[in-house]
DNA sequence: TATCCTTCTTAACTTAAGTCAATGCTCCAT
DNA sequence: ATGGAGCATTGACTTAAGTTAAGAAGGATA
């Protein structure tokens, strides 16, 4: 499990092998099962953020008519970031359940500061993995603007196509900004 | 102009005074005029990015039928980060051009880096930032994904109320993902 | 096995957005 | 001032997605 990790910091950092390997003996590897939530909406700000080993992971809020809003599905190497510590005043906007029993990294912020501190290179792989993400989340934000449900149906087909097998289709319905209704005449429509 | 840069650097970083300064003096504060193009899409790989202190920069790219379509409008205080350098083979996805006379700190990839080595409290001030910026952009993606054309719309009134005045509204339409006409019928229907 | 619940599909209807086309409006340049 | 280009509005029509409701399929549980 943790060769993944190893890979990360082999790829991002020049850190010798014994301080990676440091690193991540102090890093916290749990397991969660099917159905269980890593936070719940509303909840006090969270502290934590994770990085999905194994499983799947969907983040969703309620909208104002008390409905599921998916807004993301995790899967094997990525990260769920969310910054709502940003503005501690505020809770938790969204609630994360495990869609699959899951392996987690499980970090809190001030032990990642800490980390920070201690080996710099780390923030400077961190910083550059969130530049990365970022590049990546606007990209796709112009090119999903643009596109009508059916194109979105094919977008994640192309990209994403364990999803289609891993999760409901109500869900990605609603991650897709469709009605379930709409998804399963859209299935049909293309065969 | 630079006062903006200062006030980011005090509230981000623990920085002298002295240091800030050392900081903001190698910054390089570039005027554009309207209809200038930073980027033209197919460009080589830039290894810049902005930030703007006074103007408007609208990015966009042609979609396969060969129309405009605009991604984002970035205002003051905002920063421009297109890191496609990050696949060093590719050429620019977009172009940024001018709405406005514009006055822009111009950085370098290079230097940047270079400025992190010496000043390793910038990197962190960035990478926070860059976690905010990525906050910021998934929230608003999860809300945008679910709305309705007319909606977006009451949103960027909201939000971004400048922008109307600001921006041709062709321009605009595409930005929320719809045609001008229907930016024309929605505001002709809510007054 | 029978029952229940969730999910998915299908249908009929409504509506808002896309498309195409024509008309006006504004700004700019000559 | 005039003409032209680009932009905004409006209308008629088409179509895909939302809504509501009903039924079918699949899984879990007793």
């Amino acid at each position: 499990m943790k060769e993944i990790l190893m890979k990360y910091l082999a790829k991002y950092t020049t850190l010798t092998e014994a301080e990676q390997q440091a690193i991540i003996n102090d890093l916290i590897i749990e397991g969660f099962k099917k159905g269980t939530y890593l936070i719940k909406q509303g909840d006090s700000p969270t502290k934590k953020c994770f990085f999905v080993l194994k499983g799947c992971v969907r983040q969703y809020y309620l909208d104002d008519d008390g409905k599921e809003v998916t807004s993301n599905f995790y899967t094997e190497e990525q990260a769920i970031l969310l910054f709502n510590y940003e503005e501690p005043d505020q809770s938790s906007n969204y609630s994360l359940t495990c869609q699959e029993d899951c392996a987690l990294v499980v970090a809190d912020v001030e032990s990642e500061l800490k980390m920070y501190k201690q080996y710099t290179e780390l923030e400077s792989m961190t910083r550059s993995m969130m530049e990365n993400y970022l590049a990546q989340a606007q990209n796709e934000y112009a090119k999903f603007i643009r596109s009508s449900p059916e194109a979105r149906y094919k977008m994640i087909v192309q990209n994403r196509p364990d999803l289609l097998k891993r999760v409901p289709q109500h869900q990605l319905a609603s991650y897709l900004g469709m009605t379930p209704e709409s998804l399963s005449r859209i299935k049909k429509r293309i065969q």
